[in-house]
DNA sequence: CTGTTAGCGCTTTCAT
DNA sequence: ATGAAAGCGCTAACAG
């Protein structure tokens, strides 16, 4: 591996003087600039980041730990995120946590021991509190996205969920439908309590009862909904629409649906939050509240970076608003029913 | 920051000794683990990987660099290969080259400095010949993903492009079309290359005459097909039928048509290489030949790891098999048209 | 079983 | 404008 001193060397100068004109700092004659430039094409010179990141403090990484990157949404907010940190000059360690606390510890320790400059952190759930905890008990700057954590307190990238569950369900209302089923993610995610909290509300602000018996909790990968479903249907007087409070669980749904030999809208409307990015375009059916993934990403390394620089500044708070897409998969109750 | 010297001065050994039971390396007493392990607990001490990247001349880390984290191919790819890395203690990198050489070369540089142990390369097409060619220059491990680059010999994992694109048109063949075009990604990219050898064969065995008019080259990123469907649809033996090269290339002929009124599969069959994932399971629209993404990832960072420890094996090619899956999106041409 | 020395590749500080 | 010395945090090699 060649060095800084064999450069050095080759050209007759000290590494000091190499390091200068690598970094264009302190003052150099043009002619002994000239010369090492030269001498580093010839030998193919590349300086060692990692000899850098240890004497500079700093890694020029960034962490981007989300909970599902085959999720399209996280996809979306990765691409934010990457060209961010490229635009900024950063590198960005992929971090896949599956909604899993297990997981999603081993990648803390993981980043803590890289030295990161930061972390743009989704969080599996509240228990991720203590992972982030011992972030900042380490001084690693974080910016939260997509999900709150109680009790933690940063800069923070999330969506408007209670709001956007609010109008999708109104939506349906609008349709007629009074029976309104919400398949859930785990109370222990910021989101799902969020959503569940604009369900409810919208079902208040229509005078319509809330039965506890149509919320049901599950995780926010696709799964199997059948028995859920079967469940429901039995009732008499059964939900005519759901209500999935994330894209993958409206998979699911749907799946089973169609397994069950239902159709949608016509034996069951279905709503969901998160779209489905290029599927929706190839298809547009389902009817979703919509996110900008691609700003939670930008903004949130953006902020991340704003944070490094400035590790006193008042934490922010940005709240994007959820956008209400109506598609096929929802459709007007037949009063007849 | 806490140092290993720190914790070595606390519990009154040598910053050695605290060395050899962070590693496990060497022989100690049990005492003085115990004494090491609780001091390292006490004072939150966490290795510093970058330190020790600079003395083992290995940092652990692999670059993931693909075209676009966008594409679901491409995402399930990466979690392959997140789940890959994270089995054997390798960190991932997140490149996205964006199909842009320009950027692809940025990443190569930036992979370079940043001293990775291999990388697992998805390339942009021919000419990032001479981005591997520098890795391999600075005796970079990588093995090259989905895609080959002529010139480069390497570990490899592709999918059989000729095959699965002589299945999708015999398929449609076999409904009745005769009148199918092509809309291809960058011939120079190799997949496009193959995937258009493969619809010419099948054109070819069942004695149908090619037509360069229904053969157009687009990008592999999802575009505007309108210009090029009206041109389709003007001529008086307009084409059934259409191969998509990929999947983000069916979802802007799908667009388009759709814009232009008219219906899949109705009105137009459209067929496509590589899957959509989640988006098939919603609607299963789309006939298309799919490839084991997931597979892709994971058994490139396998070959990837076997390739670092022993640098000099025969390089390997693993081909795996497009499977056809036969969905809505093609249907049996009404002889009377 | 444990410690000392030297050095990985770079930059900061202080000289010249 | 350029260089010498020291050190970032760690481990290999050797010594004891």
């Amino acid at each position: 591996m060649v060095t800084i001193y064999d450069v050095a060397k080759k050209a007759n100068v000290s590494a000091m003087t190499v390091s200068r004109v690598i970094n264009n700092t302190g003052r150099i004659s043009e002619k002994t600039r000239q010369k090492v430039k030269k001498v580093m094409e010839e030998l193919n010179y590349v300086p060692n980041s990692m000899a850098r990141s240890l004497v500079l403090q700093e890694t020029k990484i960034l962490s981007l730990l989300i909970t599902d990157i085959t999720n399209p949404f996280y996809t979306t907010l990765a691409r934010g995120a990457e060209d961010a940190a490229k635009q900024y000059g950063y590198r960005l360690l992929l971090c896949n946590s599956d909604e899993n606390l297990e997981k999603e510890k081993d990648y803390v320790d993981m980043i803590l021991s890289t030295r990161v400059d930061g972390v743009l952190f989704a969080p599996a759930g509240d228990s991720s509190r203590e992972h982030l905890e011992k972030l900042a008990q380490h001084n690693v700057p974080f910016v939260m996205i997509d999900r709150e954590v109680p009790g933690i307190s940063s800069d923070m990238i999330i969506g408007n969920s209670k709001d956007g569950a609010r109008q999708l369900v109104e939506h349906l209302i609008g349709l007629g439908h009074r029976r309104i089923a919400l398949i859930n993610g785990p109370h222990e995610v910021s989101t799902a309590r969020e959503r569940q909290a604009g369900y409810i509300e919208a079902l208040k602000l229509n005078g319509i009862d809330e039965d506890p018996e149509l919320i049901a909790e599950a995780g926010y990968k696709t799964f199997d909904a059948t028995v859920l479903l079967e469940r429901w249907l039995r009732m008499h007087d059964r939900p005519t629409a759901v209500f999935a409070a994330n894209n993958f669980l409206a998979v699911g749904i749907i799946r089973s649906l169609r397994n069950m030999g239902l159709r949608v809208p016509d034996d069951m409307s279905v709503v969901c939050f998160d779209d489905l990015e290029h599927v929706s375009v190839l298809e547009p059916f389902l009817t979703v509240a919509s996110q900008p993934a691609y700003s939670f990403g930008n903004m949130g390394v953006r902020l991340l970076i704003e944070r490094i620089r400035n590790k006193g500044a008042n934490p922010r708070k940005i709240i994007f608003p959820a956008q209400l897409i109506i598609r096929q998969s929802s459709a007007r109750l037949p009063s007849a029913k």
